[in-house]
DNA sequence: AATAAAGTTTAGGCAAACCTAAAAAATATA
DNA sequence: TATATTTTTTAGGTTTGCCTAAACTTTATT
């Protein structure tokens, strides 16, 4: 398995569940930032390896052999982000990139290893699930805090924005991974929201609680 | 820089300290497991590049800026070496394939935050020193266990056997990284020595004392 | 010093993963 | 429904890093 089938594989995993037909060449190369010529030839290869189910313009889905493997990178990828935010100091917007290059180290011990050392993790700091070494993950109820009425807790999981300005506003107001908001209510006429964070009361822009996404 | 112009960069710095005139295609070649012929090909690269000193027939030997370059790879193997081993269970044995696909991730605040995490080491799970991020290592007093007299206390750093049977007995000593030994004897007919460990004596055969690395 | 052996380079190929441009199929529009 | 537009595939080309086999240097031997 080269990086770049295992890069295939793992975004046709994610783009597939946006939409419940085939994946076509052009979002997929999109995606990848290739073009769709590539895209196809590795699609045609990926089918002859029986990891995908592939009818010529008819778009490209995992079967069963694919998904796997597909999870077996997202699991890689996911747990090296919450090493690199949870040991490493490193912040949000820093550790995509970087898991992108390690989740295709090979090495099954070295993936166990690092899950037992960071304690068995089940979300990555983006609040997505990690999946265990059978592929198996729990569902998550990933929201954003605009999406939340008052009276909701939830749990502050991942930001969608990674400007500086924006980390530094989370900084200030003491937001970070794990705190917990309660969304005491929406103003009307602009949907900002006040919520309570330990006994603090604070209100948050329409355009922070878009970014901001917690579990309930 | 590809993985494989950091690989060769890498052996070329390893080979060229053992002797002074160029390392010559066969040996770099062997090293790398492949053919001269590729050798040729990737040192006429690096040439252009103006990372090496070459002359057709005579060897190739790192200039400065390619030597810059090896060291930057060194450091980044010996750190995730010290990582596999002191924070992930990994033995001796097992570190260094995993090491090898680790070294070549690009990301200077990864390699930086690796080297805080771990304490700033000097020296690998095989006593071999860490360059810092300038390039600049301490010179080591690196020893077997059978080069060291009477009076003598070493620290162990290392071995140079990997079987499994080696480094149960090993365990079995309770002998490992760290573990502080001193010289009692020396016996003539056949290179046995008697060390003590802490306030325990015990019997090393000469094949044992081959075998292990000191720091002195 | 001439020749044999060993080591090195060049020449020509191959596979992976990308590309552009043209052809073919599917979809949208008149 | 016929045509125009969009999407997908095919065909042919590029780069990187490897290979083998042949040509060429260097070194060793007689």
């Amino acid at each position: 398995m080269t990086f770049s089938e295992e890069n295939y594989l793992k975004s046709i995993y994610t783009l597939q569940k946006d939409s419940d037909k085939g994946v076509s060449t052009t979002v997929l190369s999109q995606y990848l930032e290739t073009k769709p010529a590539s895209a196809t030839e590795m699609i045609k290869k990926l089918n002859e390896k029986d990891l995908v189910v592939y009818q010529p313009y008819q778009g490209v889905l995992l079967n069963l052999k694919g998904e796997k493997i597909a999870l077996r990178v997202i699991r890689k990828h996911r747990l090296w982000e919450t090493f690199l935010a949870q040991k490493l100091d490193f912040s949000w917007d820093e550790i995509h990139d970087v898991a992108e290059q390690l989740e295709h180290i090979k090495s099954e011990k070295l993936i166990r290893e690092l899950d037992r050392f960071l304690g068995y993790p089940k979300h990555d700091p983006h609040g997505d699930p990690i999946p265990d070494e059978k592929g198996n993950f729990v569902k998550m109820e990933k929201k954003r805090v605009s999406q939340l009425m008052p009276g909701d807790v939830g749990t502050c999981i991942g930001v969608n924005d990674t400007s500086s300005s924006f980390l530094q506003f989370l900084d200030q107001q003491k937001i970070k991974l794990g705190t917990v908001l309660e969304i005491l209510n929406v103003q009307e006429f602009d949907k900002s929201m006040s919520v309570r964070i330990d006994s603090r009361e604070l209100t948050l822009s329409q355009i922070a609680t878009e970014h901001i996404y917690v579990r309930i």
